[in-house]
DNA sequence: TTGAAAGCGTTACCAG
DNA sequence: CTGGTAACGCTTTCAA
């Protein structure tokens, strides 16, 4: 049995309200009984119970943290830079796998209000956007991470997606490449969105067009698509010389195709993935790909929510960090074939 | 404001006793009050309260999930078939990314425990195996996950470690290697020591000897320090013609040391992984690894936990799943240079 | 300094 | 069927 306030309090022969003083470290306590009741506590291995401090109007300490996949390694990461900062703030981290299902997204963000969270932070997309309404409403923090969510009056941290699209098709160009494609997630995902844009802007500015034919979406299962997809691009009478992939997994995936259809990377394609997760780094050839600064990322948003539980500055900043094109040797010049 | 039990009940002109009877479905209401209140917790956008139910007695219907790190991809995927199994039976889950320190093993299962979670599940091993004692005794339920903890009596679901390092060295030896080596994780974790037990005994039987020297641990960078050690194994006198690591993330390492030194996978150097996560399919060439099935694992875990949360049956079963050998293209006979 | 007592939002038991 | 009312474990005035 767990030991209560109470049975400290009577332990040390004090009422509960002295016991928690101690606990919280507020009030006027002699060092004496301050000394016997920590002795006692520990003595009976005694835990407060968070969950009735949080019913008297105090905080669970405890956040909520939506992704599409806990599984897919950039995500992953994000749930670790996210964790650390918490904990180092004394939270912990409740994770959500929504499978961009906003039947999921939808169940997750009401359990999480249910257990009371002191703050959620959003990197999934959602179709229906008001879904954060009630949530707002209940004037609960929320911050977006990785994804936007326009309209609405949120903190966001982001990576300039657009700008990361522009730096893909800046490198691919550079390279001499004219014929190209895209692979993206589900198009209801921002930042797919967003780096497409980017780079079809990019190219348009140096007079090449990018046909919507050439932009492919896929599902969720994002290596085997990626690899559908990139084959059905690849096997087209005007093969795509570079493809831009908007993470690293749809990259992989292309990168598999490729080497299915006998084509070599990066002389006869060349592959941009995005994410510059742990996945790029072993490919190969390993893959030139946009980097999202994870670590920050998480750190801000976590900072960003906490600040915005603190005061009630509920001021939604849009936090917008650089991206970085890492090149590797996935990408190459095209061959005159 | 968030609405409570008593705006509801208000709004409706009933008792709250009413509301709480229609929000667990329980007791006896007329279907018109029954209709009439659901139609308000609508309009009020009512969410009960967890906390407070938990506080009366009940579950807060939360669990913990304590890992080495959410971002090394097989713990993500645990924590994904950890997290679905859990939210199909109505469980939340904390995360809990330890990086094999006792202290933040510590600190965790306390937190976890001051949270009042229903039961942990716990992945990552621990120096002081004391640790478990004070939850123990509070009769917190806990499950094991991919680790042991011998001499404790706690429900555990694992892959036969044993069985895996006997397979990965059953595959070398019919490839004809003699000159081995290992490289493992920390030795503090119960797995990697089972690995290299059952790798060695294999060998033994085949009459070859493995040597302490041969066999090196690595610290908390996996790809890093795998990378390090094998650099070092690889560099000796007598070169291993294969080296067997205890996880994909190692031989990541040791793929990326031996392009380094010019070696050539596997050609003149076979590798082999373990846990078969997303990586090793990605790598060139695509690992040789030792699978375990971490979403039955997974399942497994959560049900393990939550009958031991319901009936009070404390048993520890120890329920061991099989690994199998996925052969890749990283292995191969040694040459005869 | 210290303690008594009033909540916090729910559940559950017990009279009507 | 329905409503009153003790818990649950802790925080926080408010007196003493």
């Amino acid at each position: 049995m767990k030991a209560t306030i109470y049975d400290v309090a009577r332990e040390a022969g004090v009422s509960i309200a002295a016991v928690s003083q101690v606990i919280n470290g507020k009030g006027k306590i002699s060092e004496e009984r301050r000394a016997e009741i920590m002795r006692v506590m520990e003595r009976l291995n005694y835990q407060p119970s968070v969950i009735a401090a949080a019913l008297t109007g105090k905080k669970t300490y405890t956040l909520g943290l939506l992704v599409p996949d806990i599984s897919n390694p950039f995500f992953a990461e994000i749930a670790r830079a996210v964790e650390d900062q918490g904990h180092s703030l004394g939270y912990s981290l409740v994770i959500c796998s929504t499978d961009n299902k906003d039947e999921r997204v939808e169940r997750y963000l009401s359990l999480l209000q249910q257990k009371s969270v002191d703050g959620m932070i959003i990197g999934t997309g959602m179709d229906n956007k008001e879904m954060l309404k009630p949530l707002l409403e209940n004037s609960i923090p929320i911050a977006m991470i990785a994804r936007e969510m326009p309209g609405h009056d949120v903190q966001t941290v982001i990576t300039d997606d657009f700008a990361g699209g522009r730096l893909a098709a800046e490198h691919l160009l550079g390279l001499g490449h004219t014929r190209l494609a895209v692979l993206a997630e589900q198009l209801k995902v921002s930042s797919s969105r967003e780096r497409i844009r980017g780079f079809r802007q990019r190219l348009a500015e140096a007079g090449i067009d990018l046909p919507d034919d050439r932009v492919l979406a896929s599902g969720d299962a994002l290596v085997k698509d990626g690899k559908r997809k990139a084959t059905e691009l690849l096997q087209r009478a005007e093969r795509p010389t570079a493809i831009f992939c908007c993470n690293d997994l749809l990259a992989i995936g292309a990168l598999q195709a490729a080497k299915e259809l006998g084509l070599r990377v990066p002389e006869q394609l060349s592959i941009v993935g995005f994410d510059n997760t742990i996945l790029a780094t072993v490919t190969e050839p390993p893959l030139t790909t946009v980097s999202q600064p994870t670590e920050e990322m998480g750190k801000l948003a976590v900072d960003l929510l906490l600040s915005q539980l603190k005061k009630e500055e509920g001021g939604s900043r849009r936090t917008v960090l650089q991206p970085e094109l890492v090149t590797r040797r996935s990408t190459a010049a095209p061959s005159n074939e």
